[in-house]
DNA sequence: TTGTAGGCGTTATCAA
DNA sequence: TTGATAACGCCTACAA
């Protein structure tokens, strides 16, 4: 067993209460007492249990985080970026960071948030890629849990979160095509569920009308985030004969990455022959052939800036910005940048 | 306040003795009051509170993984999908999972394995990235804290592990360049200390050896798993005036990425003026141009067994076959498919 | 089959 | 400035 404070006490001759106030920094104990604790302390590797202090406390000095999917989503660059600056702000501020899984609206993920907010392991959640209609959002709120978002919903809730105007982005990403003489611009997306889908989705048809550009049933599909669906729904749109499109805005990099690829089997040449773009700025997208353009988001700083806000929800705090809207980053590469 | 076991026995008019057992399992409740006590629990949303479970049991029920890298720069995919291993293992466990970030050998590092094994927020912890004389190893298995890790070490010492015969992977890819032709064969490595770059280093050496070709120092980099530590070795590499490889093996698919660029960036036509191979078998070598020569290990599935073999060794159960070593799979895409 | 009571290791209240 | 004591919510010997 490990040691107690109990057996800091017994061996300085002191009540445990003194060892814990020593401890713990409270201004009501001799500067001599609180030396001696410390040192003992030191000495026998004591460190408070985490479960006694939880309990008494009432609170888990830990924050967590559900990854939304299912097995193949999870390497998705964009949670792994996001969980790494959670757990380093969560280190930071001496917390403990719990991370499980879960696929969105599954009986697991209604598991895992029940058992979170009544079990208590965590003080409050980070969530991420919202719904339109998010039962996670309504849960909480009801619940009165601490959290915060990366995104909105479409419910008429109040909390913090930071998102990024994807729209914006979108809408500049086609002004960007189309001042190249693009016209044929399609659009692979996610499912309709997802807030960032229908934020892209309008970027993208707003873009278009302000270009004067019509916009083309034939030209969207949808796809699942993932490299695989990109290259399967770009293999769709450049297989139908008469309206192939000549350029593909993807709703995030691993789609894009995915459309290059079916592109590329299919002997175009990008960059030249087409015009491929994504959205999220991750490392890959440097390093394609050709490099991709891209709307650069900061993810890890954005993961770092929610646990700051989660930290003041948690405590009670006024947070001075609730509702935080940043703007993504154009970056053009080699795969959009050539006119026609 | 979530609502306690104490409610849930008041509401029955029951003690919370019977309650805590009839949720248990235990046999001595009689059917219909067991009926009764589950049925009001689920209704009152009850959930017993863990850090009160975890005081009386002595135990977390949760496993800690510490992502061994600096921010932001842990975006490897061979975490995300360690983690989500993890993560889903520990869920169907029902267990939690903590992570926490830390670089190899820094305080940070000390400090976070210090706290978790004395204030024990976790049962045991998943090692992985190991070191040839890994402290951590030496300190857990010293403090005789539960561990498994994803490789080994160079320590005396025995624990349980997991890991890929990256060694006979590494001949194996030689082998298969030197059948094509190749001579000139280059490795872009990892820092001396991590056991991965000892073992694939070898097996390079071996492979060399086996197919009669002398080692050169010049055809050798090292580098720092990253895209872009591969392409700024590759690029060292084949600015070699007179030592131009002819192929490179890279540590894992990242370097092998960044290397492509490298090649591309110099005009060589992968797959046919030169040849590229990684490891690991990311989702991510599948799509790049061409498609990337790799040997794959099984991440998902080994982070998945590793949770089940650390659970054993916390419940003091003998572990059946402690020193698990699994065969990469070469898979030959087009980056290497062709002969000189 | 059910209930009583003690204690896991802390922190917080109150008294000395 | 320090100490005794009562929780926090749960599990479990033991008693009824």
């Amino acid at each position: 067993m490990a040691v107690t404070i109990r057996d800091v006490a017994k061996r300085l001759r002191l009540s445990i209460t003194t060892v814990s106030r020593a401890l713990d920094g409270y201004d009501d104990v001799a500067d001599k007492t609180r030396a001696r604790v410390i040192r003992a302390a030191r000495d026998m590797g004591y460190v408070p249990s985490r479960a006694a202090r939880q309990l008494r406390r009432q609170r888990a000095d830990a924050i967590g985080y559900i990854i939304p999917g299912r097995a193949p989503y999870f390497t998705d660059p964009f949670s792994s970026e996001f969980i790494a600056g959670l757990g380093d702000a969560a280190t930071s501020h001496n917390l403990d960071l719990l991370i499980s899984t879960a696929p969105p609206d599954s009986d697991a993920e209604l598991y895992v948030y029940t058992r979170w907010t009544q079990s208590r392991p965590v003080d409050g959640i980070v969530l991420s890629r919202l719904r339109l209609k998010d039962w996670r959002v309504k849960y909480l709120a009801q619940n009165d849990f601490p959290f915060v978002a990366h995104g909105h919903t479409h419910l008429r809730l109040d909390f913090p979160y930071i998102e990024m105007d994807s729209r914006a982005g979108f809408a500049q990403l086609v002004k960007h095509l189309a001042d190249r003489g693009h016209r044929r611009i399609a659009y692979i997306g996610a499912p309709a569920k997802f807030t960032l889908q229908a934020e892209r989705f309008t970027g993208y048809q707003e873009g278009l009308t302000a270009a004067g550009i019509a916009f083309e049933e034939t030209l969207v599909a949808e796809s699942d985030l993932t490299r695989t669906g990109g290259y399967q729904a770009a293999g769709q749109l450049l297989d139908q004969a008469r309206h192939a499109p000549a350029a593909i805005i993807c709703v995030n990099d691993l789609t894009a990455i995915g459309a290059m690829r079916a592109a590329r089997e299919r002997g175009r040449v990008i960059g030249r022959d087409i015009a491929i773009a994504g959205y999220d700025g991750t490392d890959e997208s440097e390093h394609t052939d050709p490099p991709l353009t891209t709307l650069k988001q900061p993810i890890y700083d954005t993961a770092h800036r929610l646990v700051e806000m989660l930290l003041r929800r948690i405590a009670g705090e006024p947070i001075a910005d609730p509702h935080v809207i940043l703007q993504p980053e154009l970056i053009v590469r080699q795969s959009t940048a050539f006119s026609v």
